[in-house]
DNA sequence: AAGTTACACAACCGCGGACGC
DNA sequence: AGCGTCCGCGGTTGTGTAACT
């Protein structure tokens, strides 16, 4: 399994393509296919090693790339197969005619790998990041001990600790609704092409929330249970994607969707967070069945339709907000 | 206006699988 | 079966440009 030299020997030109060098490539590959990369250099006349007209060629002189911004529907199939895939940037870039690999790759780690941390999910699981709950348990622990060791109600800094924490908490429940909500709208079509009233209603209902909470803009203070305001550094700036509660499912994703073989509704290996492909643990901490799968909705169900996680203390829904969900 | 930082994307690097001899 | 070559993939770096100070 030798490695094939490349262009450091030879003093074969290595950097940005002048238009010459594109032409000539472009040339050669109409007129006789590209054949053996590692041949065609020299035969179409260019001081490149094959490697890198392969690249030049694949990435952006090929005729049938697209290029431009990547659609809404596009950027939920890249979610939606990450999810699944992994960084199988190929494998993803098959599902998407005319986009490689490398533009998707560029893509994921510019704009939607950021995007996943903002909203507080793990890019590489698509999950909440368990940190992040960790360090908010520890968040309320500190609250509550210091009430606890003072005898008194909680100093500013304690009570302005509570109140991010419960903030944060409010964010992180309310994303992972929306994005088991996404997922529902990015799943195949075969048992789920009609979004159901409820569905949608949930959506909406999840969007309004979202945007009333994120209307206030960070850092903005807060407001905590004493009615007080506060900064908020623990918060990511968050900037929620349309896309992430679009419904996506059209013409051209249902193949994408189909072959991803998404089947919400459970934590079962048919789920987007647990695909048969994918190494994933179950999840154990969102009920993502009563939320869409079901008949339920969060907004038809009352307080039957959605589950907390049990990790959340129950300080948190002392809140009129969160009773709603709760 | 100049310098700095952030962003987007093209291109390179190195590894490993597939294949032929 | 072992070895060498080629190709494809994923990670990383480099470069140009826009935005900001």
């Amino acid at each position: 399994m030798g490695r094939s030299p490349c262009c450091d020997e030879n003093g074969l030109k290595k950097g940005p393509w002048t238009p010459e060098e594109d032409q000539k490539l472009v040339q050669y590959v109409q007129k006789h296919g590209h054949g053996s990369w590692r041949a065609l250099p020299k035969l179409a006349g260019l001081n490149r090693c094959g490697k890198s007209c392969r690249l030049r060629w694949t990435n952006y002189l090929r005729p049938d790339i697209k290029r431009g911004r990547f659609s809404p529907e596009e950027e939920q199939i890249i979610l939606n197969l990450h999810s699944v895939l992994g960084n199988k940037w190929s494998a993803i870039a098959s599902h998407l005619p005319g986009r490689t690999d490398n533009e998707i790759k560029n893509f994921w780690n510019t704009h939607l790998k950021k995007r996943l941390i903002q909203m507080g999910f793990d890019p590489m699981t698509h999950r909440p990041r368990t940190d992040f709950f960790d360090a908010l348990q520890q968040l309320i622990a500190l609250a509550k001990l210091g009430e606890l060791i003072g005898g008194r109600p909680l100093d500013d800094h304690a009570a302005r600790l509570q109140a991010e924490a419960a903030q944060a908490a409010q964010l992180q429940y309310l994303q992972q609704l929306a994005a088991a909500a996404a997922m529902a709208g990015s799943s195949g079509t075969d048992h789920l092409s009609t979004i159901t009233g409820a569905d949608l209603e949930t959506n909406s209902l999840l969007d309004s929330q979202m945007s009333s909470l994120l209307s206030i803009p960070s850092p903005t203070p807060l407001q905590d249970f004493n009615g007080q305001t506060s900064d908020n550094p623990l918060l990511p700036e968050l900037e929620i994607p349309c896309s992430m509660f679009d419904q996506p499912i059209n013409s051209e994703t249902n193949q994408s969707s189909n072959l991803t073989g998404f089947n919400l509704g459970d934590n079962s290996p048919g789920s987007p967070f647990m695909s048969p492909n994918s190494p994933l643990p179950p999840l154990t901490d969102v009920s993502i069945g009563n939320l869409v799968g079901g008949a339920c909705s969060a907004s038809s169900c009352g307080n039957s339709g959605i589950n907390p996680p049990s990790l959340w203390p129950d300080m948190l829904f002392d809140d009129p907000f969160m009773g709603d969900f709760a």
